[in-house]
DNA sequence: CTGAAAGCGCTTACAG
DNA sequence: CTGAAAGCGCTTACAG
């Protein structure tokens, strides 16, 4: 393969202007430059990115950390990031971690390596303080007390309770919730504000009220029986994700449950299913989160302050309550 | 930062022992290994990934280049992809194509420039031959005529005929087709099965029974209402896709159609929502696929000859036809 | 507008 | 088991 050298003497010009000519830098006289895009032209020369990254220092890409890329709320994230990220002609690594620790270090690893310029973090196993170690762009796709860290973030707090006044507003006392998973900054902030909530209409905390670890629409279907029995049933249960709506959903039609009759559903996501089925959803524009994820981090990236965003979100109303 | 020059006086060897060291090379002395490893540590040393690359001359890279994450098809695709990558130890990145050509040909740059050292086409715009003038490892997940690629793939003309011939012995006559796109080999092949299941009941094809570029559930949704219009309706559709035989499930549930009774649904993936829905349909192993996407193309780049694969597919029965 | 030269930080064939 | 040296292929400050 030809390299820079070789187009130099092709071209009858030092390898500095042909490289000034692959950089599009300016000063360089039309009669060099054409020589020099004719002699790359008859060698096939192709730049080896791989010296222009050590050289230069970076790696003009970015890796994306999650647990999965197969669940809709990650791929809608990811579908953001990778749309932002292609305008910007950076490239996107993916790690996929399935919430295991010694991957996500493997990830920061890779940013200490260069490997990547900077980090997204949608969803993670490792606490703050553990990132904290690591040197490098790190965005996180959720609130931290941690000023280190840029974030883009939904009022996970603010919108759960706005869900649950909502749910109170619509004569609904007896409400459960379900979480995608117990540990998270997300879960921690809405059972916060569902203890809240249930203490200002004099209702009891209970524990066996907050499901969680459910993600899929099977665990959706799962909830419906836990619910089904549960000796006193709540007459509403808030769930964090739609897909997990959906199955409750559709196992409570199957079971011939009226819905929002005997059971109210209240939803997080607003992607398409809950759409479909006509769920009452709080959209929290995940695809845009995505989107400002990158364009965050990008401007970290070149060495802007640290910027942290907060997205609004929007109930919207449909049939389940 | 600290570079293996710095490590080699602070250890009091040369750069090469430190190389060898770090790249696990026996013939090293205990005691001097044991000093690189103390200078590394106190040093902070870290190894500059791109010089490796650059030495080396690949990237342990591979990109993975599809029309959008956002769809379960993909999304299942790439998980697959991501699980057998990371176990070796092997990087991937993303290419969102959205189907637009100049996307795909910037893929192929990349593999061109050694960004990544091969590429996995889950679905592409560009024709088999514009493939063919780039050259470097590239696998195709569907099969091809050409014997330049490596491929993994689903005999989609033959589940595809084993589907109609299962509609057929459940007494359907009339039966519609909907497929993801227009273009592209597999409708191609779908198409074909098709024409030859109708001619051998001695059915006339019907052009407006072919319905295409239906992806999301509410492309199932807008499938139903199309159905709904026609004079003359089918007895059953076979759907291409999960997704979108939800969205016309629970269409015609709404409209309460009774299904299968007025109208039987085929469909192909065996995702988790067809499960759900207990909908009757054709397993393609996507997951699978994903896996052994990487693993051949991974034995590809190492200069294995150009292996070939066909998964078997398996139909699913529920309650939809 | 142009070029010689140093630098980015590794790997590895060769000679010992 | 060890090291000096060449090589991977670019970029860029400096001097002109």
């Amino acid at each position: 393969m030809a390299n820079i050298k070789d187009i130099a003497e092709k071209a009858g010009v030092s390898v500095t202007t042909v490289s000034r000519v692959i950089n599009n830098h300016p000063y360089v006289s039309e009669d060099k430059r054409k020589r020099v895009f004719e002699a790359m032209e008859s060698l096939e020369y192709t730049r080896n990115i791989h010296a222009v990254h050590l050289s230069k220092g970076f790696s003009n890409m970015i890796g994306v950390v999650l647990p999965t890329v197969n669940l809709p709320y990650f791929a809608e994230l990811i579908a953001g990031i990778a749309d932002a990220a292609a305008e910007s002609g950076v490239h996107l690594s993916l790690f996929q971690t399935n919430y295991e620790v010694q991957k996500e270090i493997f990830a920061l690893s890779q940013l200490k390596q260069r490997q990547v310029d900077g980090l997204i973090f949608c969803s993670k196993a490792l606490a703050d303080e553990k990132l904290m170690e690591w040197e490098g762009p790190i965005l996180l796709c959720q609130n931290s007390d941690n000023a280190r860290f840029p974030t883009i973030s939904i009022p996970h707090q603010e919108a759960f309770r706005n869900g649950l006044d909502y749910l109170i507003a619509k004569g609904h006392k007896k409400i459960a919730i379900c979480l995608a998973r117990k540990k998270g900054m997300n879960s921690h902030f809405r059972i916060k504000a569902y203890k809240e909530a249930l203490e200002e209409i004099g209702e009891a905390f209970r524990e066996d009220w907050v499901v969680e670890k459910a993600i899929t629409i099977n665990d959706g279907k799962a909830l419906f029986h836990k619910w089904n029995t549960w000796k006193e049933k709540p007459t509403a249960i808030f769930v964090a994700n739609d897909q997990v709506s959906a199955g409750l959903f559709l196992e409570a039609k199957n079971q011939r449950v009226s819905v929002p009759g005997e059971l109210a559903i209240l939803s997080v996501d607003n992607h398409e299913i809950s759409q479909a089925l006509g769920i009452t959803t709080i959209d929290i524009q995940t695809r845009e989160m995505g989107k400002q994820a990158f364009a965050i981090l990008e401007k970290r990236i070149q060495g802007q302050p640290i910027e942290r965003k907060v997205l609004d979100y929007r109930l919207i109303e449909r049939s389940t309550v």
